[in-house]
DNA sequence: GTCTATAGATGGATAGAC
DNA sequence: GTCTATCCATCTATAGAC
């Protein structure tokens, strides 16, 4: 009841190994990240991890699934408010998809470079999320194909091509950098609408 | 003098631990791929390795070295045969790219991926390698927007999503799929053309 | 130039006290 | 839930015989 403990401002244990992975992993790799200096990093010893996870390998996996549903949630939110024209919502999908690897870099570069690091079943479980957020660009290329205010060669490859445009972009964009989020965001959008035959006015 | 010995036919040891390496760092990444398996896959023993290499690392340095030359040369070749039209530039260079991607695909995957992994100071000097050839592509960019053919918001973001779109070929390319390397680099020089605001008749 | 054998370090993970 | 201590596997690299 009375109970203004001082619990608000506490991080639990496991989230702290969380955030000191992403960062290891982020800077050095997966596998080039020991189990002694996540523990380092969060003041703790070796053992404390597998209070929280049963592995390395868990613990990978569950950022993994996190970043993934937070992808998704802002995928979907954005074509949620984006409206029915084809070209808005290619619009909001490029942008939601661009932030995200700007605003969340670490945890994208993680995601896209580590897949393969995760063992099975985890990581076709996280393949098969990539992969239906890959349709996700084809199904609103097809929209717009079908509205005729797209001109499109080969579907597949233009999606592709506009996810991984996306994808490198937590490879090279800099917070500090000279563009923002938003402006990145922008721009990728009016490639995307270009390479879809919509360009922008 | 009179010499057929059989040696023409021969693969000399250092060669065949690089390809072996390229196959298991491709499966496994640099980190996952132990020494021990390296010398089992070309049929020899862990030590026989240094007899060829300083190090493991230096193995994976000479792969590099080796990917990014032959990446330039193909580069450089194909700008040579180009004439001097910005979009016949711009397609030449993107489709070169793009045919390296899927011809040495496993080169390139592991060119991308395994970067990180080397230790300096070839790492250092790998990544400014790579800086230079993103070069190539804003310079076909600036010069196509200096003779009026190109209309690019951003050179920069435009350079690196073309050469990113490209990079990625890497990572879904089968040769066995339903699409040639000569389709995938027309469909891409199409799509640079038309992200540069000179779409293709 | 390859082998056998092993050094020397470091990895993930566990046991049991507190 | 964290600690200390450690197991045991595995790693890169080396030494010396052939």
């Amino acid at each position: 009841m009375s109970d203004p403990t001082p619990e608000a401002a506490q991080n639990h244990t496991s989230q702290r190994f969380e955030e000191a992975a992403l960062e290891l992993f982020f800077q050095r790799g997966y596998r080039s990240t020991t189990v002694r200096e996540l523990a380092l990093a969060c003041g703790l010893t070796p053992g404390a991890l597998y209070n929280h996870f049963p592995s390395k390998d868990q613990l990978l996996y569950s950022i993994l699934r996190d970043v993934h549903e937070q992808l998704e949630a802002m995928m979907t939110e954005a074509l949620a408010d984006a409206g029915d024209d084809p070209r808005d919502r290619l619009r909001a999908l490029v942008r939601a998809h661009a932030i995200f690897h700007t605003r969340f870099r670490k945890e994208a570069r993680v995601a896209n470079d580590e897949v393969l690091a995760l063992e099975e079943p985890g990581r076709t479980e996280i393949v098969d999320v990539r992969r239906r957020g890959r349709g996700r660009f084809e199904d609103a290329l097809r929209d717009g194909i079908a509205a005729g205010v797209f001109e499109v060669a080969d579907v597949k490859i233009a999606a592709m091509a506009i996810l991984n445009m996306g994808i490198r972009i937590a490879a090279w964009f800099r917070p500090d950098g000279p563009r923002s989020s938003e402006q990145v965001a922008d721009l990728h959008a009016d490639l995307a609408l270009r390479m879809v035959g919509a360009p922008p006015a």
